[in-house]
DNA sequence: GATGAATGAGGATTCATTCAT
DNA sequence: CATGAATGAATCCTCATTCAT
């Protein structure tokens, strides 16, 4: 799991003692199974606590109050979630639009099932802190990557916006995609839909 | 406000005399003003109940819990939206595709910000309670009525599966707008998101 | 049911409407529904109300509070028990010590278990009203009875203070009936129970 | 006070630290305290908080709810009457029938007296929980006791079905006494009472 | 670094009872 | 006689957070 809670670790010694990263990890575990399990409204600090097998006292060492726990959870999952899209996508970065498009919604599928609780549950049940963190996150970890690919591909476009293209597509792709998984449409298959919005896409991108 | 909460009290009383019925709006509306105002982490039933001007025994009187109130709230908005909205679909339905589509993501963004509150603010602020009223009803309160408007139109249609497109099309249609609302697109203007999203969606739907 | 409310009543025109006293009675009964299948914790005035089919109201019309109904219930039952068990000890006047007492504790055991619930089961689950209407009220009833018998028997009798022999066979006899009924004696049928128990009280009285 | 709240506690912290039990002890005797004087009605978490001079967080640290606060004020104290009732029963082990018998009745009535609101005010006054422990288990400590003791005068003995004997006795003493001391006897000197008690138990078991 | 006892404001909910219609 | 809307004091309980040890 990624430093988190760096404010209070910066000012103390240098080498976190393994110890402590366990602990710290623990904790945000802890909150993450009781997320699953139980829901957020179990998600109290002294539960966090036990289940993490520490002290209330020490919980509060390692985080500032309960939101940043499940920050640390949320950040911490969305980090490794757009980490490993964004180097499939880098692997499709020379492939044509053709390809890359079902390719990347294929690979955008399957991170959200990897991190399905946190990226597609969790946003639901609770009330959201600041804006949007998981949603707006993935949402966009594809932007600034194909902005760069459609630029390689300028020649091939119809459309003229781009910045607008991709916020439509965005938009169009991951929303699907969660409602895809999350509701379901019983008599589609995952080609059938993945041919689909993609299609739905190229069409719209080319000439 | 019209009448609400109606099968959903089975466990409390339905209002029988004209003064219940004023009563149980002046609840309802207490708590949207409350929403708008403090959030959802300030409603509380003691508050709700002294806004109202009725004491908190009367306000159990017509509520079973505090979430009933905030569902007959979400109910009443998203059935008046749906409403609204289904009827001036109605009268689009001999127009040409690419006629009906601008007119209806117009008419979208309209109903959503006449009702941008409950239906845009309120879903991010609370936890869903079961599932979610707003998103889902507003959703799909498309799909029935363009179903028809697509059947009467395949001959000029490219796509096959139709259930399929339309499930495609909600999502990015009502995504899209939801962001374009909320978030905003600095350099773009209603006109020309309006223009790119139809144009998204006929391109995909056409021959 | 007997006439309840008396206070109310009395005063108020002679004839108390059939549809009154129906109404009384169902009210009555309702209570004692719903102690009986929900306990007394549920029972609460507007759901008395509800299963009577009548309004809180009308309910107030005919008891001033809650206590008097369940006290209404009580004293209605205790009396028929009281009457019945009378009745049949009458009949027992005549026999002799050894065969009186086994039939008494027989008779007892019979009434307890026809109004097992008013007065075996309501008194544990709530809170005395008084001093215990119920068991002190059964508890009694045979005294006076018992007591004319004893008197017809002087001369067989080795006790000296009748009053004082009398109290304590009242209680050893009813509260042993109750646990017999209430806990119950697995490896004991009733024929032994009655003959030990009356084989206690004969022995304890005659010379 | 001794230590209460043992296995029930699972869900609430056990006392770790030396000023966890007094407060734990705190709360029980504000309990009892209120409960004395007030009556179970008044006995609120809050009022019982306040007279322990611990906030109402506090009692639910050691508590999960207020009735196990009365079921370890309950247990405690039959747990002590039961102990202290054994223990002087033992040192009568020796003596015959004729001497045992008044003795018993009498340090059942000194016990009862000592634990007087406990075990025959408190049971009156509230509804029970779950089963009734003060009486089922003050009511039986004599059992085992008793039953080691009567087999060692066998041969005395009139009886066949030694357990049902004292199942008869067992009621017949304790409702006795507690009545005996609940209503009273205006005639009668508590000598008296327990020369006749026990002369009927006396009578009933031997030859 | 760690512990866990203590805090207490605050919130949801109940229910006997009244009274205007 | 009947209705049922309205009352509101009162109660139980939660939980994030602090701080003395």
């Amino acid at each position: 799991m990624a430093r988190v809670a760096k404010e209070k670790s910066a000012d103390r010694k240098r080498p976190l003692q393994e110890r402590a990263q366990v602990t710290l990890d623990s904790i945000v575990e802890s909150a993450e199974r009781i997320l699953q399990t139980k829901g957020y409204a179990s998600l109290t600090t002294n539960h966090i606590a036990e289940v993490a097998g520490v002290s209330i006292g020490t919980l509060y060492h390692y985080f500032p109050n309960k939101d940043m726990i499940v920050q640390a959870l949320i950040e911490d999952r969305v980090t490794r979630a757009s980490a490993q899209l964004r180097s499939r996508l880098l692997d499709l970065m020379g492939e044509p639009i053709a390809v890359m498009f079902p390719a990347m919604i294929r690979e955008l599928l399957s991170v959200y099932r990897e991190y399905e609780f946190v990226l597609l549950r969790l946003p639901n049940e609770m009330p959201r802190l600041e804006d949007q963190q998981s949603r707006l996150t993935t949402e966009h970890f594809t932007f600034s990557t194909n902005l760069n690919y459609l630029k390689q591909h300028t020649t091939e476009l119809s459309v003229e916006d781009l910045e607008l293209a991709l916020f439509l597509m965005d938009n169009a792709i991951t929303s699907n995609c969660i409602q895809f998984l999350t509701r379901g449409l019983p008599e589609t298959s995952e080609a059938s839909f993945v041919d689909e919005l993609s299609g739905m896409m190229v069409r719209y991108l080319t000439k």
